[in-house]
DNA sequence: CGCTAAATTATACACTTGCATAATTACTCG
DNA sequence: CGAGTAATTATGCAAGTGTATAATTTAGCG
């Protein structure tokens, strides 16, 4: 007779990580309907019963995995701050190029934003958690700005709205670069995105 | 015994339209997985059978209602354009302003567009509706940059890099408007979204 | 080395999904 | 006014869904 599948025991935060990674590679794979109970399981090396014992509902994991997602995002802008050289104008630079080139131009990272965004609207913990990052992200951009328009001896007083609307210029290149790569030369959205950050602050921003 | 349900022939036009309307709204306010088939018949008025009969298979009806979608779009952000003035600089502006004021940052639009961007990198009849709207959008913009340019007897060159950052821009204000309705003062960011075009080019474009 | 508790697998069930096909009805045209 | 045709409804099905529950295995402990 066909012998029991064997297994370890692995404890709850090694499983309760695995599901959780299991289910945003789904995701970002096939969108929300390919992250099945049994999917997950399999990707995770583990039967689908278990799932339930870790989580009381398959909500409850799909909701871990949201908050594992975003705090992994802001966290990953995050670091590449510190490895940015010391001038304002030099930092700015290299912020904007990270967030229009690799890794952050990943289809995967889009693919799940695009996943989450669309619960934004009608789950007001996920809109509060894109509230969070959005702003966040945001004020660090406005923070770069002014540093950058008082070293060239100019007012900071119109830094809200330049990082408004520089945050948004971001947004569209990074959604543009990883819903049609195929479309934009290499380095040309970098060098499209320093160019108009240049204009909009009227600064000579270094290509990197 | 129970009658069959009486109906009325109402020819395909009319039938297709009802369909796309009906799978548009119950993805706008549930998500994808609340566009079932029984649930898009039962809010069209109609068995789910019928389905089929105008449609092969559900994914084309989702094709064709994202195509819906998203010309409806571009057109509302083009129909006022032949009541602005004639001037190049005019009509930009205007064009600008549309882009980020309601109807077109509604919600609803937003809801949708981040439901089928999550298709976009894999299915393939998602992404060519995407590529073809997405371009079509911003060849209309790059014309209008051209103009406005020329007409103050400036080269056109840019204008291809000038329409990309300024897409991005008016996408990226267009979602945190959608997402966030609440962050931003009745006005403000269509006066950003001027501002920061007059930056790009170095016109100073109208506020209207 | 055996016992026990928790981790894991296995099985089953009720429900939903998309789709196929047959039966009926409403409208058009002669 | 009567027949034919296409639009529409009705029924059924096989596959997949989340979840509940029972059976079994692993690992730590005395």
């Amino acid at each position: 007779m066909s012998a029991r599948r064997p297994f370890i025991r692995a404890g709850e935060e090694t499983r309760r990580a695995a599901l959780i990674e299991a289910t945003l590679d789904l995701i970002a794979e096939g969108g929300p309907q390919a992250a099945t109970v049994r999917a997950i399981a399999l990707r995770a090396g583990v039967t689908p019963g278990l799932i339930r014992h870790y989580f009381a509902t398959k909500e409850e994991l799909i909701a871990a995995a949201h908050e594992t997602l975003m705090t992994g995002l802001t966290d990953a802008s995050a670091a590449a701050l510190d490895s940015l050289p010391d001038d304002p104008l030099g930092r700015l630079a290299g912020f904007v190029t990270n967030a229009v080139s690799p890794p952050v131009t990943d289809p995967r990272s889009v693919a799940l934003w695009a996943a989450s965004m669309q619960l934004v609207p009608r789950d007001p913990v996920m809109r509060a958690v894109h509230e969070a990052t959005y702003l966040g992200f945001r004020d660090r951009l406005e923070a770069m700005i002014a540093d950058a328009l008082r070293a060239a001896d100019r007012p900071a007083t119109e830094a809200r709205a330049l990082a408004i609307a520089g945050n948004a210029l971001l947004d569209g290149l990074w959604i543009e670069a990883g819903a049609l790569p195929d479309h934009f030369a290499d380095g040309e959205l970098k060098s499209i995105a320093i160019k108009a950050f240049s204009h909009l602050l009227e600064l000579k921003l270094p290509e990197v």
